[in-house]
RNA sequence: GCGCCCGUAGCUCAACGGAUAGAGCAUCGGCCUUCUAAGCCGAGGGUUCCGGGUUCGAGCCCCGGCGGGCGUACCA
């Protein structure tokens, strides 16, 4: 049951039956319980088509709205809002599903079980990951999470980029610090890596491989030190709650000849040409500012082909949309793949490119300057050391992706006693602890006529909101607005807390506001784990 | 130059095109003999960068500026 959806529905009904236009139907949780639980402005929308006031169209529709069969009143509230306040009954009914189906609440098919490809963080294997990355795991981990939740067949992959230029600088990086660790002058190559972790890998390289490091090519060492970064990447993202469905290999695509094939698929179409040596891709023919080289002229693939190749794969695995989480710098690239998507007909709306902006990393207050030249970067691995992997994900969570977000770590630091994320956890810890006490008396509900405190009423609206949230947050790709439901379901529920004693002599009451104590639990759990963060029961 | 993103309270950020623009932090003042005070109650704090436009209604959409960030490879 949905109570948003009923509202829809009835009203759908009426403006037939009124025989007024067609207007998409809106409902909204109006900003505070007195304005009620459910509003919808369709008589202002309504009221330049039939030339009508808003107020008489939103008295017209009130008075055909089976309004107290269907378990609601309906207030006109100027200029014509029709806001709807739910029965207790309905209230009641809806908490005793969500008691019953638990962590299903909140669940839906609106996605129709549709297959969906989320790929997010796809680092390169050339050094560590950084406070980005953190920021896109949170966001694509929390977004197949709830996409799930609302219905569809969502999975995640990670693209390794472990081919081409850099993984074989990566490799000439390695062999000139081996050389450094054996006493010799370490000759980083230009555009090289000079970060510790490459002296790292060079003396794990000789401890594996002993003089074999001086013999086998670049590209194999690099290979091989693209390996080891690669089982680094995965054990830090375990570690921070992430896993990947599937980590995707550039290698495997080149195996399987996919490029190549690609290619071809372009050519025998007419979008390729030859130019100064150089193989081109005609994609300002598909909205590019310019066309783009795919095969250079010394005959090696640039990163674009064996890109593109894998989105293609993407489409004939099945997968109805892809759904890329890009970093800032990779903007540019966005205009490129959708002009390869149109190119090979996969249609307009299956690439979807999402840009998961920047991070100003701070120390309080102060800028924290990054020079991945000199090596100077705080990696992700640092960060989360330092500050922790739930409050690091609720700082990621709490914007939109497209916001520049300043992260303070001595702020999220010195906050962690009072953070946001320690308030969601600790209503929950709260309930857990409700639940001890209440020794063996268990909830029921039989007595839900015994809520009618202001407080537990605005709990029950509260509750009644998280299928709502889910269905948004998953449709928009907006995590953040469960975060923002769940503070305020914490702070509704923090204020029953304080006004209606839940353990009483009264088994009755108490009976009950277990009942929505249990609710409560169900869905701050469940809201935490659509974000990625732990729910402890003790804090 | 061109392209993308951002500009909201002292700070960090929210706000499906809707009602009086909201939280947290910071500041100030109350509340622990009662289920977790990591909490609750209250106060102050705003020209939503500027100027036009669209709309019944604009922080949000369109145009033009200003400011900041990023990108503009035969790197990824």
């Amino acid at each position: 049951m949905n109570l948003t959806e009923k509202i829809a529905r009835d009203i759908r009904v009426v403006l037939q039956t009124l025989e007024y236009p067609e207007v998409p139907i809106v409902i909204e949780i109006p900003p505070e319980p007195k304005l009620g639980d459910r509003s919808c402005t369709i008589a202002l929308a309504l009221a330049k088509p039939l030339k009508r006031k808003p107020r008489d169209i939103a008295e017209t529709i009130a008075a055909a709205l089976p309004q107290l069969e269907n378990g609601y009143r309906v207030e006109i509230a100027s200029p014509g809002f029709l806001n709807f306040f739910f029965s207790d009954e309905i209230y009641h009914a809806l908490l005793k599903e969500a008691l019953d189906i638990g962590a299903e609440y909140g669940s839906s098919q609106l996605g129709l079980g549709e297959k969906r490809l989320f790929e997010y963080v796809s680092a390169n294997p050339t050094g560590p990951m950084n406070i980005v990355s953190a920021r896109a795991a949170a966001i694509g981990d929390s977004l197949v999470k709830l996409q799930r939740k609302a219905g569809f067949d969502a999975y995640s992959e990670f693209y390794v980029n472990d081919t081409g230029k850099q993984v074989k600088l990566l490799g000439e990086s390695v062999r000139a610090r081996a050389a450094e660790v054996q006493g010799g002058i370490a000759e980083i190559p230009e555009g090289g890596y000079h970060g510790d972790y490459i002296i790292d890998l060079a003396t794990a390289a000789l401890a594996e491989m002993g003089d074999q490091v001086k013999v086998i090519s670049d590209e194999e060492l690099g290979r091989w030190s693209a390996d080891k970064i690669m089982a680094t990447q995965r054990t830090i993202l375990q570690e921070y709650g992430v896993e990947f469905d599937r980590w995707y290999r550039e290698s495997e695509l080149y195996d399987a000849k996919m490029p190549q094939k690609t290619l071809e698929k372009l050519r025998s179409a007419g979008h390729i040409y030859e130019e100064d040596g150089a193989t081109y891709f005609r994609s300002s023919d598909f909205g590019d500012d310019e066309d783009r080289v795919v095969v250079t002229s010394d005959g090696r693939p640039t990163y674009y082909l064996p890109d593109i190749a894998y989105h293609l794969d993407k489409a004939e695995r099945g997968f109805k949309k892809a759904i890329d989480l890009l970093g800032p710098d990779h903007h540019g690239h966005g205009k490129r793949m959708q002009a390869a998507m149109r190119a090979l007909a996969l249609g307009d709306d299956f690439l979807e490119i999402i840009i998961v902006q920047q991070v100003n990393l701070m120390r309080a207050g102060i800028p924290v300057r990054m020079s991945k030249r000199a090596g100077e970067i705080v990696s992700m691995k640092e960060l989360l050391d330092e500050v922790g992997a739930d409050a690091a994900k609720q700082i990621f969570l709490s914007r939109r992706w497209s916001s520049h977000l300043d992260f303070d770590i001595e702020a999220a630091k010195d906050r962690s006693e009072r953070s946001p994320v320690f308030y969601l956890q600790y209503a929950h810890a709260r309930i857990c602890s409700i639940f001890c006490k209440a020794d063996g008396r268990a909830y029921n509900t039989d007595h839900l006529n015994r809520i009618n405190t202001e407080e537990e009423r605005n709990l029950l609206r509260s509750l009644s909101i998280f299928p709502d949230v889910v269905a948004s947050a998953a449709m928009q790709y907006a995590p953040n607005r469960v975060n923002s439901y769940l503070n305020e379901l914490a702070t509704v529920f923090s204020q029953f807390y304080h006004h209606c004693r839940v353990i009483t002599e009264d088994d009755g009451l108490t009976s009950a506001r277990l009942a929505m104590c249990r609710a409560v639990q169900i869905v701050l759990k469940e809201g935490l784990r659509l974000l990625g963060m732990s729910a402890p029961e003790k804090m």
